[in-house]
DNA sequence: TAATAATCGAGACGGTACGTCCGGTCTTTTC
DNA sequence: GAAAAGACCGGACGTACCGTCTCGATTATTA
């Protein structure tokens, strides 16, 4: 007689048209709102959509935002013709970690970018499960290219053999993080150049 | 989004009473059902005390959690005795990292403490000016411990004269509080440890 | 004092289940609480309703008992086999009236009807808006009535041609509704007869 | 250790200032902004007094205003000069009652006198005993001089000896009253007129 | 090509919490 | 000891969204 909610749905009909609708939506509001303010309700009727359809797919707010965010970079690779992402190896360690580490400066303030991924950060704070699933998607990926490069590095003898590259990439990547999360400082190419500076000297053979 | 503030009410008149209630109501809410499903009303009615006594003093739920965890904070440095609170100096600077960075992951995993600075941590993501406040109450007053032992380090010629303090902290500090804030990776001592070796060959001479 | 009604609700799609326990509630309400005691959160909450549900197509509590009280006496028109209502014509004037008087002191003293009714009536001395709406839903249709009768009574020679009946109703209606609105004395069978005695005195030919 | 707050205040120590300040401040309320938004808040405000001092010498809103509006009316008594009030006796029956009605359809008409005598009513209707006392204090008295004139009437034939004085002068008064708190009919000299020709033909010897 | 079935836009529904207002009580300080 | 001031607890206000639930109207297979 009724129709089963927890069936899940035919994602064989789902309409294109409103997904990505739901997309824009939701990282318009979220830039113009901010993300407390951004509502299902309010995604639904910006994109010309019944609630439900938003229901239907995704369980929550902070989970239709991480796909948008996600298409959103994948469109944006696309556009740019998508040379496979690496951090260049131009045999100067020093010199490529300061090209990525200042590229990531523009894109930490690009409002576009900022807005969602504060969001996203802030919800994975609070929740793990979500937070798990930011970090696996997001944040990994773009932390393994510095693993890759750091043991190119290690087969040169840039960097100590017995050093774990996972840790290692932290001393760049997670003070960078924090300053932007938190607001603990400044955010510019030179202190991400200091950084570089500093954390290289740890790492180096003695 | 705050409350019409028409006439500031006398502080002198201020119930300590209603405000400790607070305090422990909005603490234990979100210990036991975490920030979001933590409201207003809940911690009013747990208290024991009006909405707009809430209302009156406070103009979110992010602030009276901040300042109830201030209040914990120092309630918790008086009843410790209260030893001024600085970074040993053993003359080993470490060792002397090594015990703070494990004494913060114990720290980092007490339930009482980590569900309230979690909640405030996220918040303060999204919510710049709180995000600051926390900073500036909270996170800034540690940090400028680690900057005091570094800087006692570079008299003792432990640490480069020329290297900043208030960056270098961040290489301990900030992979940790990466870690803790965004899942990225298990927080175990042998882990602080190890930043604290990879880092500090970068900041020692050479 | 009303709801913002952007986008007045679909008809159509209303729930009559809600309707009817909403008219139940407040009518039960009003008679077992008294009128200022009935809250539009304790309708709702007594008709297992959402307030919002209230909102969307009342304006306020006293719109809401107006209608309950309307519909109430449709239910009990319609119980009642529902003859048209008329005054009964005998021929014998002063007996139809006194007839009719002494059915509206029985109707008075019902709690049923006395509590929504007196509400309403005080509701509409105070708020003109709803007291017009009040008299012409309720009121007005009973006073027609005796325009008939008084009318048909001119036809037989009754009463004087150049009576207007519209006033002339009130000399046998106004006393009881004062009476009983205002407490300015007992209402019984022998002071109705009384009025029917005195005013028809008056409009009888001399 | 605390103040008894049933007992019954001293009244010799009582603040007339005060008393007079919460009149003025409930009767200019009621007629500025209707009798519901006036709040005893908002007279204390405006009375520049405290709260307490309302609601240690009046148990409620209606009865500060019930009092201020009884003071109004003997205030106004005063600076009229102010002879016993009587209805006059010219030995034309009707020619007074025309008079005093007319008088009585100007009164309904101001607006200092209509605003708060229609909230007493008001709240008279859903409240028994304030509205006996609301009848006893202000609308008997007014009765009584309608029992007096008629009385006389009787003496000097105009009336018959048999009719019960205070049930016949409701013919008179309560249509009126009716139209005024129901808004069931314009309120005009003319009606008042046809009102005394159409009521005193039944009083009148046959 | 028509029947069938699922998604879709729309929005009413039962709820929960918001932030505000006011009722009536209590406490502090002033007169 | 009354009065001005106003904080306090309580509770209703009217609003905003939540997540669920119908309701036709597409829309896309399947018969």
């Amino acid at each position: 007689m009724s129709t089963n909610q927890s069936a899940a749905p035919d994602v064989t009909r789902r309409s294109e048209r409103s997904r990505r609708a739901i997309y824009e939506a939701a990282l318009a509001l979220v830039v113009e709102v901010g993300y407390p303010r951004t509502t299902i309700e309010g995604i639904a009727s910006r994109a010309g959509v019944g609630k439900q359809t938003i229901y239907r797919w995704w369980p929550s707010k902070a989970d239709v935002l991480l796909e948008a965010f996600l298409d959103m970079g994948e469109q944006a690779a696309q556009a740019a013709g998508q040379v496979p992402y690496t951090i260049p190896d131009t045999g100067d360690l020093a010199a490529d970690l300061r090209l990525v580490l200042r590229a990531t400066v523009d894109e930490l303030r690009d409002p576009a970018f900022e807005a969602p991924s504060r969001a996203l950060a802030a919800e994975g704070v609070v929740n793990e499960e979500l937070g798990r699933r930011f970090v696996a998607r997001l944040l990994e990926p773009q932390l393994q290219l510095y693993v890759d490069r750091l043991r190119a590095a290690q087969d040169t003898g840039d960097v100590r053999p017995e050093v774990d590259p996972r840790i290692a990439l932290e001393l760049f990547v997670s003070p960078l993080a924090q300053r932007w999360l938190q607001y603990t400082g400044p955010i510019t190419y030179d202190y991400t150049d200091t950084l570089v500076d500093y954390a290289l000297n740890g790492l180096a053979p003695r």
